[in-house]
DNA sequence: TTGTTTTATTGATTTGGGTTAAGGAAAAGC
DNA sequence: GCTTTTCCTTAACCCAAATCAATAAAACAA
């Protein structure tokens, strides 16, 4: 068993998902994944490919972006332990509008398409993981969007300093701006503003 | 059978969704539905809530909103022969962000947590019918955040007097807007804008 | 180390939409 | 019919962020 030792993540991020797994259920499951490498700065997939694979990432870190007008909209950020795929295109096999690239070195674990096919007729559990992905990732999405609808460019910002420190860490700030929705010089601004609040709160005193 | 022909709405749904649902197992989706019809201007559900049901619209419309700062963003309107909840509160047990309200008389057919949850157990294939439903509320979320990112909002008041002109009809202009995340006020102007350039174009003949 | 590229900041100007306010049109109620 | 309420439009002014442009600061390479 060579990639024991790499399956082991995604082995209990399903069992996470269905306790219940039998061992033969993740045999099936095994059998039909293969591993991939991309380095720094080059895509998992390009704007206008089908995209043919649900990629489990076991380490590294990739973006999902659109191009309008010649500029990138990053529309999320995907770390190890996580799912990364363009699933409109992957589901509706039509062409995708995003691309993704990896930011830093990145080792995924795929299934392709008709694996996972063969997968959901093989293993009936298998629907069961398949349902509660596409359930998180709905939900994940309603999160998202809903944070887009209520909350201010700042207050998000303020949100990922504390959520996912991680981000700031591993990304430059012009990508962060993009996440956000805004331009370089506007992210910098508002860093600018809440720093001078800071800087007159302290002063209070 | 005093509800059969209300039943078959849904019915073609699920068939639609998964041609090889046997009779039994329809028979048992059946058993778990209840009916529940809200007039015009009542909720379906008031932000709060644990959203307990997941409803199929038999006939009628509503909107699913926000109220940020005591105003209404409406994220999505749900017409007849659609699914409707709000999933993140349905799945996580959790109180809703949203509400969600009648525009028009409505009848749904809903299904409750338990009894999704047992109809899992109970028929295996409902979990191919729940991972296309959560995977096609995934895309359309998907397709419509696509939409908010890449495209301005004159973009898409055409798109939808293009693709769902129904919505136009059937809905104040004012919840179009909430809708676009813009005010009545800008949609108003955006309206006025777009006519001149029409009666511009057509003055060049 | 120095030079080069990439990333971040700051300033001046423009712009799209928000806000406020007023008047007009269309529906709903009587 | 008339009245009231609801909805839509237009105008004046304001503000947050985009754009354009110039530096400054880091990161990287030779």
């Amino acid at each position: 068993m060579e990639n024991s030792g790499k399956h082991h993540k995604i082995k209990a991020y399903y069992t996470g998902l269905l306790p219940t797994l039998t061992e033969d259920s993740w045999k099936i499951c095994e059998s039909l994944l293969s591993f991939r490498t991309i380095k720094k700065g080059e895509y998992l997939l390009r704007e206008g490919q089908i995209c043919n694979h649900v990629s489990f990432i076991n380490h590294g870190l990739v973006k999902i972006y659109y191009v309008v007008d010649g500029k990138e909209k990053i529309v999320e950020f995907f770390k190890e332990l996580t799912y990364c795929c363009d699933y409109a295109s992957f589901l509706m096999r039509a062409p995708a509008e995003t691309s993704i690239k990896a930011l830093e070195e990145t080792e995924v674990a795929e299934i392709n398409y008709e694996g996972l096919q063969h997968l959901y007729n093989l293993v009936p559990e298998a629907n069961v993981i398949g349902r509660r992905i596409a359930e998180n990732l709905f939900m994940d999405k309603c999160r998202n969007s809903s944070a887009n609808i209520t909350e201010s460019v700042e207050s998000k910002y303020q949100k990922i300093q504390t959520e996912t420190p991680w981000l700031i860490q591993r990304v430059p700030q012009y990508m962060i701006a993009s996440y956000l929705g805004i331009t370089p010089e506007a992210l910098s601004r508002i860093k600018a503003r809440s720093s001078k609040k800071i800087v007159a709160a302290v002063a209070q005193y």
